[in-house]
DNA sequence: CTTGACCTTGGATTTAACTCCAAGGTTTAT
DNA sequence: ATAAACCTTGGAGTTAAATCCAAGGTCAAG
């Protein structure tokens, strides 16, 4: 049996974090010491381990709650309950990495807008970009600047 | 000038978004009326609309409170400032998407393994691969079902 | 017998960006 | 003049997953 820092230090989670995951029914210790100690079976090390690993593939503890009752019920579930729950969090997944996609995008065509050098920020492409429009971005011309080519390898403008 | 719901329903924000962007210092009205009502500028709006702009790219409202404050000193500001701001956005954009495509491509596994039919969970792949270890998958092999090859199409086991 | 490490509980705080509410004042249209 | 639609303020609630705190009990070592 473990105590509750032991299980943390042998989880790598803090022992909040356990008392925080029994406060939610994802995991309590299956016995107390006489002093009130939480008492934590090799069982439950593995359940919390189910947790962990769902943790990483990108379930939320509420999704996990579920995975959990399924896991502890498997003979009234199919696998396709199973696997739908996958699938479901598979697509919240992709949904999110689009929405990533598209800001790593335009932050790219900000960044490569701008010569990133010293000169004032006053005709920034980036400032004037989010001035008026994301797309369409115009490269930046500091005509003061005695070297032109210095700052503006980056732009891909044409014209 | 407008009223707090003319320029909420122009920029397709709610009014109360507009009184939590004042609240947090990135847009307060340039004036009010006799009785006490915002009146947002066109200056005003220009400013809601980069504000917008900036979300829309993923910078959040912090980060957007900087980049105002360099809008409104551009002179004293170099390029190098604004784009280190984009890059290091850039930067935080591209962590989370590895993030997200290694769920992405752990859940994508877990999925193909699962025969996703209405067999029941006491064998189900993704359970088992929670149990035990995300890497290193086994398939199932529905042995009770008769038609083994309808719902192991996915897998990608040898052997 | 006391120090230090560990444990208990309940509750508060954190982060981000809103969103909602109540109680009341203003404007506009009929 | 009255109802509908709009506005004001201050403050509370939401979500997720912890993380931290205070006040106090327990246990092993020296």
């Amino acid at each position: 049996m473990y105590r509750i820092g032991e299980l943390a230090k042998l989880c790598e989670v803090k022992a909040d974090t356990l008392r925080f995951y029994e406060k939610h029914g994802l995991l309590a210790p299956s016995s107390r010491s006489d002093s009130g100690y939480r008492l934590y079976s090799e069982s439950d090390a593995e359940r919390l381990r189910f947790i962990l690993r769902a943790k990483a593939v990108g379930f939320t503890l509420a999704e996990i709650t579920e995975l959990l009752s399924i896991e502890l019920d498997k003979s009234n579930w199919a696998c396709a309950d199973v696997k739908g729950l996958v699938d479901s969090k598979l697509a919240q997944v992709n949904e999110k990495i689009s929405e990533l996609n598209h800001f790593q995008v335009s932050l790219q065509r900000l960044s490569d807008a701008c010569c990133g050098g010293p000169e004032s920020a006053e005709h920034c492409s980036i400032l004037e970009a989010l001035e008026s429009n994301t797309d369409n971005i115009k490269c930046e011309n500091h005509a003061h600047h005695h070297d032109k080519s210095q700052y503006t390898k980056n732009c891909q403008n044409k014209g």
